[in-house]
DNA sequence: CTGAAAGCGCTAACAT
DNA sequence: ATGTTAGCGCTTTCAG
């Protein structure tokens, strides 16, 4: 930065002032400084820059797996936001475990970052303490806590899987089941699918519980199972688009009719729900803007507005296909 | 840092080394430190240190997009294998977009991450050029350049796609077509894909030509249009697993059965290529392992190994399922 | 094994 | 519109 301004005739401010604040320059300064920076090449360290300003300009986001493509939206739209407005994006993962979770949170604050995206967070109280205490704006995505950390971004899981229920009810099945891990927002839809079934004197809804971590296979498995248990089941509820996916498949390879036989129903309206045949019914849930107003939540409070929105529900769709 | 000190007696320089190089201390100083730096809740700020070690204990990953599983394994095997040596994951996306890949390495070299990997990155000469000037680790990742810009580990894509064309000539088929980008490495198996045609005399292959960005729907229609466009054709290999995803369903909806009319293959193989029905035949590249030897390149180099190894070539398989 | 001094490269108040 | 003066919170020599 010295060379540059040694270069340019100026004062180190006056290069500081070029890249942050380049509007409080004359035109003719401003245009001498970055010619200097052309022509030396200089690429300001943003590091010293975030300790002398202690704003680091990044943007942690924290997701139980990247491989899990439930998420990737919400990443890729929050990733968007950032990006436009010149942040960065740190991404930890907890692989659903919640010590991981604790350590990965742990090393963002020491990093400083300007601000938390909990995409599925678990709500371990002291994990809510420690950011409570390091005042850092939080954005828990994808669940709408009665009580935040801080803000949040998301829709009613409970509402959600009761909706889902009902829908099915409407159709006319009465012996449901769900496929889905029991823990967290998952659990969340199973019990709104409950509630649901409850409402209209349902049968008591059975569960292929499988690990959050579950992917097409298991699902599978848990169909099978679900099956033998319970022979005059008739429609399932999956927690996602992919285990409703390797419920289809699985469908297919024993010749079991659906929607006929068996309706499937799945959650989050992936591209693949469209695709598949039959094609999936599903309750489409908006993630791609789930991820981008928890950046906007979070650029904006770091601007320093105070009086932001603290819960946004961006709500949810049932979208009747053929599956179910 | 200086409460923690003042707390337990000691000087600055003893926290620090209680945090950094433990192994340094007496047993009881390092205690005595540690009950304070928890008395405190003291969380060490990694910016002041990144800036005076010049070390961040940042890579960055710059990756075409996240929204496609095909590269999320590889992110999540980077993930961990930083994780395991407290590094953290900075990642951008491109969108397929070279002045957007050009932006975006430029924010990571200001912010001085200790490394970064390149996933399909371009080739663009002046980001080479900034690169090694920058003297930054890189790794290329799911590529094997002739020439790379550091390190690269990944596989041969033309060797690929000459792979997956022997296979199909193998079986018979002999008119053969792609559907993919014929841009950057989906190009490369494309053309590996001619060769194999070319070698054993068969027509010339012919091209449905989708965005990098496609996905299931893209690939269904530029099936629609290959087949109107050449009856006679038998077997279309697909730049990766989705897009032959798109294509079944298709043949799915039209009835067209799946190897007896037209073979299908694809590339990745990701979890859905084992379920979908008919399995399909793909060619399966070690994705996580990637990330995770990119990762550990990194880190070794950063740890200061000058003579590591620069081209590390994982390989690739011909997966025979149903679909072709 | 521990400490004192000297920055890392930049930005934020104040000046002018 | 530009410059001066102080740090930001830590790590790194170099001494003991």
């Amino acid at each position: 930065m010295e060379d540059v301004a040694r270069e340019s005739g100026v004062s180190l401010v006056t290069v500081s002032r070029a890249i942050n604040h380049p509007e409080q320059l004359a035109a003719a300064t401003l245009a001498a400084v970055r010619s200097a920076i052309d022509r030396l090449g200089y690429v300001p360290n943003l590091t010293a820059g975030s300790l002398a300003s202690s704003r680091t300009r990044i943007i942690a986001a924290v997701v139980p797996t990247i491989a899990n493509s439930i998420f990737s939206d919400t990443i890729d739209g929050l990733s968007l936001a950032l990006a436009q407005r010149g942040y960065q994006l740190l991404l930890g993962q907890t692989h659903y475990d919640a010590g991981q979770e604790a350590r990965v949170i742990g090393a963002f604050l020491g990093r400083r970052v300007d601000g938390i995206v909990l995409v599925r967070g678990s709500t371990a109280a002291d994990v809510q303490r420690t950011l409570r205490r390091a005042r850092v704006p939080v954005v828990e995505a994808w669940e709408l806590p009665e009580r935040p950390v801080d803000m949040a971004v998301g829709f009613s899981n409970v509402a959600a899987g009761a909706a889902a229920g009902r829908y099915l009810v409407a159709q006319g099945y009465r012996q449901l089941a769900f496929i889905g891990s029991d823990e967290m927002r998952s659990g969340d839809r199973l019990a709104g699918l409950r509630a649901a079934a409850a409402e209209h004197g349902l049968p008591p809804v059975r569960v292929g519980s499988v690990p959050s971590t579950a992917t097409m296979g298991e699902a599978a498995r848990a169909l099978a199972a679900l099956r033998s248990d319970c022979p005059g089941l008739r429609a399932v509820f999956c927690a996602n688009d992919m285990l409703a996916a390797g419920v289809l498949f699985e469908c297919c390879r024993r010749g079991v009719a659906v929607p006929q036989r068996l309706a499937v129903m799945g959650f989050a309206d992936l591209p693949i729900a469209a695709e598949i045949t039959p094609a999936l019914t599903t309750v489409r849930v908006p993630s791609r803007r789930i991820g981008q107003h928890a950046g906007e939540m979070l650029l904006e409070r770091v601007a320093g507005s105070r009086r932001a929105r603290r819960r946004l529900d961006v709500g949810f769709a049932v979208v009747a296909r053929e599956s179910a």
